[in-house]
DNA sequence: CATGAATGAGTGTTCATTCAT
DNA sequence: GATGAATGAACACTCATTCAT
């Protein structure tokens, strides 16, 4: 157990790393950013991250994965309890919601992220990485739609793979225009928007 | 009129950079585009780009507005018209699905905006830009949202800048999806998803 | 003929980039050598290197290929001409060592070069070039000890490929030596191994 | 004889490190080669290094230094002996060649100081040190030579600095191209060649 | 006006060496 | 004594921009 270096040490200083570039990173952006800011930032000699990691894009990776396994929502479970469609729907948004808004801060981050799988040296495994991630979401959000439709809870018309992907797109796209614009309030107007298209899905439109 | 050069042939090579610029950025995404690809791309010496635009950014930029021009999707006159609102919302969506699926090659260039929003030189401007770009498609959707309500058409409850946020957004966030994941078809997904929104919208859910 | 640039500019200034490269790679080494040192004894600036060659190696196998161009000793004729092996073989060898005298201020240049066959990138490259001009100078030699072989001016039990490997080795081997004590004069001393060698490969020994 | 470490092991480690040097040296040239790969190799930290040598140009003298007592020709007592200057030139001759094959795995390294003494760090150091094993071995020639001739066994118009730097340059040149051209058998040349050159310094020629 | 040529500021990465334990 | 960890100096190369023609 007594290492040449704890692993505690280590650990201790590859995360002091990670955030150091998560903060330099979401200010500056990849581009902008020089390894040297986050060193400093991370009070450390620029060799040093190459100690932890071997290039800058694998540092920003890392910092995507950190950022992802800090904000994974857990989904699961939801399709098999007893609650109705409607509620697990809700929850599970609400869910998601919550660590959209847990993010906050990291939101210019994620937005990095983002502008990252548009061109950049790692956009192809970041594309594929955000996939695997709306991906998932997706088949929750499906399954629950399924079994509220064999239910009879939801209408029976409905096309489960639009309107997972419906509604994982309009949170997203609903943070992304608060984005564009600091004053409005992204949680409320999930809710309300969310309360408004349950209403649609539901067989009996009269059940709030 | 006799100028040195007759404003057309300016205007003419104006135009050629600016596609070839679309082209080349839409590739290779601005981070990875050299001057340089943009020149040789437009058949012309590198220093002539400085002719017609000042810096990568500047060109960037004016590919932008050039973009934005090319697909302003004019929704005006929908709120006064006779049309009842769910019919008017549907339109409105079409219409802008119509333009997003139109787009078709630029979309990638589209999300090089997009990222380039999060960080780069520009970013401040394109923020803007964006800002503006969808509080105009709200205040549209707002609009005859706000008229569906007072004619009693769309449920009375409703919070309409919740509800024009949302519904932006969903297409927005489908589309998206639809970019990392190319086998879905955001087209038949936005109009399935819309035609349930809106019966969720409606006052009388019965009618479609 | 009238190009964007003259041929003649161009090579001009590649001729000036290769002189000033010469002349520091042969003060520095290659290893210490800078693009930049190389830049400012050409009087230009560093990119401007770029412009002509595509890398520091590329530019150093450049110079090489001018060296080896300048000094370029014309073997031929050698093996055809009416005289006999011997007045042969002392003209060309004493044609060899004019040429390494020659080189003169390039000498430690060639040290660089045939240093980095020892290692560096272009190591494969410089023995494959080294060898060539070794085998091209063996095989005139070669040639020249057969005939005389043939005609009965050269002993009978000689090794053609022994000797001419060993003549060219000699003279090598004495310029080395003089590179290592500069008060050595490496020609005279050619000069009078090579009359003493002769004299062994003379069929009648008397002979001069 | 109780220090805080026996000598012996101080040696053996110092000893270890040096052979892991040659090899990594040998394998990858100075420039190439990181102190880290010789660590690695010596099975030790990289800081031990600097334990026994101050620096990396330093390890690489003492590699020099070990290799050259290694493969020291004593070439003692071949002048005040009773045999023939040819016999004695033979016999040097073939104890240096037999240590230039018996290198063989060694030649490589021999390059690369070689290749060090026309640029690096330690190249003025280098230099000085060859010209002493040159000199070293010249001089013993050259008094074979002068015995030989004040004997009469060899011709009396010989130069005898210019033929013993012609016969160390010979056998040099000889093992220098084979190292261009690997087919060829230095042993083999050297001895056909050194043959015909004793013919060419013996007053009475017809002895062999 | 058009442009080829020239440029220098900027940066990721390597590696010998030092230091704290 | 031995070593893993930390470091900063060093450097090739790129590319947006300018300039001379």
């Amino acid at each position: 157990m007594q290492e040449t270096q704890t692993e505690n040490t280590r650990d201790k200083k590859r995360e002091q790393i990670l955030e150091s570039a998560a903060l330099v990173f979401s200010q500056k952006g990849y581009r902008l950013t020089r390894m040297n800011d986050i060193a400093q930032k991370a009070d450390m000699g620029k060799s040093t991250l190459y100690e932890y990691f071997t290039s800058k894009s694998d540092l920003f990776m890392a910092v995507f994965g950190w950022l992802k396994t800090r904000y994974q929502v857990t989904a699961d479970g939801f399709a098999l309890n007893g609650k109705s469609a409607q509620e697990n729907l809700s929850n599970l948004i609400q869910g998601w919601v919550a660590s959209l808004v847990d993010m906050d801060v990291h939101y210019q981050l994620i937005m990095e992220f983002w502008a990252a799988t548009a061109s950049s040296e790692v956009k192809d495994q970041l594309k594929q990485a955000f996939a695997d991630i709306y991906q998932t979401y997706r088949e929750v959000i499906l399954k629950v739609i399924e079994i509220g439709m064999k239910r009879g809870e939801l209408k029976e018309d409905l096309d489960p793979e639009a309107v997972s992907a419906g509604v994982i797109g309009a949170l997203d796209g609903i943070f992304l225009q608060a984005w564009f614009k600091p004053e409005m309030d992204p949680t409320k107007i999930s809710n309300h928007y969310i309360t408004t298209l349950i209403q649609g899905l539901s067989a009996d439109p009269h059940r709030s």
